[in-house]
DNA sequence: ACCTGAACACCGTTCAAGT
DNA sequence: ACCTGAACACCGTTCAAGT
């Protein structure tokens, strides 16, 4: 007997290791498997293509993320919850951020979309607003960590000149040398946390609808 | 003489084509080159790294988008109509999407943050405030685009099996199967013009600011 | 059922060389 | 200054073959 047969999870467990060594996009079908010791090929058996083995891997990660929060919380709080626990996690591995749009929608992705509509639902929202107040708060979201990712890239370039070792692993990507054309206020206001931005304006927005509702 | 020798704008004009027929993602240094019928490696002397010439692409691609609106319209459809530009003119070329947390922020990105923050502050917001608002549209937008995105992936995905021969020119890349898993309510929702949800929620909040800051 | 090795058609980028 | 050709170290994926 040589060595237990490898199934999918155990491919999904080290590609999320090799995501968080080096990041999403540096993932290779070959790199993942030479963690396994195992040739490229064996995964073709479980995943017909990388997109695949990306998607399970984006999957076990939301699963992993556990944003839902507490059911006891008044809504407005669960709502900022739920999207700062989505906006650090995506923060935690920026690298995701550029698939969210073309990896597609999975069960993990499902179980938080109705989580948040039963619970404005259960707050007097319609299930058309709760919808939409759903996919405004992803877009803040997706948008604030978009924004917040654009700012990383930037102070680690910077930080490349004098620090080449760490940069060298992690990576992340691209260079983005262009620091020297934005103003001083506007970088210095990118290093807030972004979704205390536009998050806080949906949640007015989402009080004043419910208020109207009530009168 | 062979030919006129070929400067920057030859090379950037050649990969908006490119990205044009097949999309960002499928954009390589190779097919530039061969585009304008030169060697791969003469765009290095232009762009020393491929996403030098990602950048410069990006800066014509917003600089055409022209998406600052007239000056004479009063700031909430001002707001309106620039968002509405930045997401029509993303939707329109998905595939840079996923770019534009990692390139660079360049002139023409800075030019249009700058019209956006003067026009708002003759309203009579603080700059504070404008730029507040500015970063709060621009989470909007992409969080919309990133939607739409993940709209169109799976819907052309669907019209795959019926028709080939587009898609295999077009392409826009992932395969994105998931479709049997999304409930119905949200696929129909997920149909809407993206931007329609979020925006009004922003320009709502934006005039309770300027309301109480008037009290 | 699961894995391997060799191969194909691609990448970005470097380097030495040409005009 | 601008361009070329060959080469290096990678990719995702296919295919025929092994156990």
């Amino acid at each position: 007997m040589t060595r237990a047969a490898l199934n999918r999870d155990a491919y999904v467990e080290a590609a999320l290791e090799v995501i968080a060594e080096v990041g999403v996009d540096k993932l290779s079908m070959r790199n993942v498997a030479s963690r396994l010791s195992v040739s490229p090929m064996a995964m073709y058996k479980h995943f017909p293509t990388k997109d695949d083995l990306l998607a399970a891997s984006l999957e076990a990660f939301i699963a992993r993320a556990s944003v839902v929060p507490d059911d006891t919380l008044p809504w407005e709080r669960w709502v900022e919850q739920a999207a700062r626990g989505m906006y650090e996690a995506l923060c935690r591995e920026l690298s995701w951020v550029p698939l969210l749009g073309s990896l597609p929608v999975g069960q993990q992705a499902i179980a938080v979309t109705d989580a948040f509509v039963t619970k404005l639902c259960e707050a007097g929202f319609t299930l058309e607003q709760s919808l939409q107040a759903y996919f405004a708060v992803i877009q803040v979201v997706v948008g604030a960590v978009c924004l917040r990712s654009s700012l990383d890239a930037r102070t680690t370039a910077a930080a490349d000149s004098a620090n080449q070792t760490r940069s060298a692993t992690r990576g992340e990507g691209r260079s983005n040398t262009g620091g020297p054309g934005i103003p001083g206020e506007l970088q210095s206001f990118l290093k807030r946390d972004q979704i205390t931005i536009g998050l806080p304006m949906i949640i007015d927005a989402l009080k004043a609808q419910l208020e109207e509702a009530r009168t």
